[in-house]
DNA sequence: CTTAAAGATTCATTTGAGATGAACTATATT
DNA sequence: AATATAGTTCATCTCAAATGAATCTTTAAG
């Protein structure tokens, strides 16, 4: 049981953008790329699906770059995990397609698999974006003052 | 987002077992396989490491087979899955070996992460194998009476 | 109006976990 | 001896997911 790196990558460029919302410049894409050592390309099709979905609003051009749609604050994990997760099929039977289960209907295993998945996705959706980002000045390795999250100096 | 097939049939083993404990002779790895439609050596596969987790007996030559070690009404699932499941990398951070992940430890998505696949577990094993398998008698689509979870005529 | 900086698209390929099954071995009962 | 059972080994297959090069499109700056 794992999320794929497309969810993870996901998350990352939008905890990216919320832990720089406040900046006059937008985030870019090779910005983010380069911060997580991630191809710009295959980045760059994550973003245009985050942005499909509503998350974020792109603009072309220099001085371009993504900014989210919506507040952090209203920005739950549990929904962008939905979405950026495409295969929830948690046993064969979850699928009606490829079910070939032969007690299908008189067994109890999907129904407790379909409520464990709820409530690990009803976490995801008691924290916020913000929540995840929330400035907080710790210690880096050289003793640097930086930003929880971001790992940037402040 | 997804369990196994591994899993998925490591549970239906389990089930079938529980569903015919009070026989007299045990379930065999072809019966279950031939229930399903999965291929036997595929399936003795997954019986050996059900057995090697100590979840099962089993016993070769003419007349044997497999038995549960324990009665059904004490076997979690999240205990089953725990261990059928290999791979619980929810993201890359996750896992120590591979993390490259610039901002780790300065940002609260794995714990948010545990957080919400210990709630998952939880709610597996808030359910018995007994529970899953109760004996409950319902008409098939030939109007015959069945057994809830196994699918045999009672 | 040219250039540079940004996002968007297309195409092909790689990768690796997971799944599969054939063939064979070991053991117990009749 | 014959049969029915589990157990082992080996080789392969499969497919979603991941990757990245190359190119196109858009827009601001100079």
């Amino acid at each position: 049981m794992r999320l794929t790196h497309w969810t993870d990558y996901s998350l990352r460029v939008l905890m990216f953008c919320a832990a720089h919302a406040k900046r006059e410049k937008p985030v870019t894409i090779t910005e983010i790329a380069e911060a997580h050592g991630i191809s710009r390309s295959h980045l760059t099709k994550i973003v245009v699906a985050l942005s499909d979905q509503g998350w974020l609003e792109t603009t072309r051009g220099r001085g371009g770059g993504l900014r989210l749609l919506r507040p952090a604050t209203e920005i739950r994990l549990g929904d962008v995990v939905r979405q950026a997760e495409t295969d929830f099929t948690m046993v064969e039977c979850f699928d009606p397609e490829s079910n070939t289960c032969r007690i299908d209907g008189r067994c109890r295993l999907k129904g407790v698999l379909h409520t464990a998945l709820a409530s690990y996705l009803a976490v995801l959706d008691g924290v916020t974006l913000a929540e995840l980002v929330e400035p907080q000045q710790v210690r880096n390795g050289s003793g640097q003052r930086v930003l929880l999250a971001t790992g940037l100096p402040s």
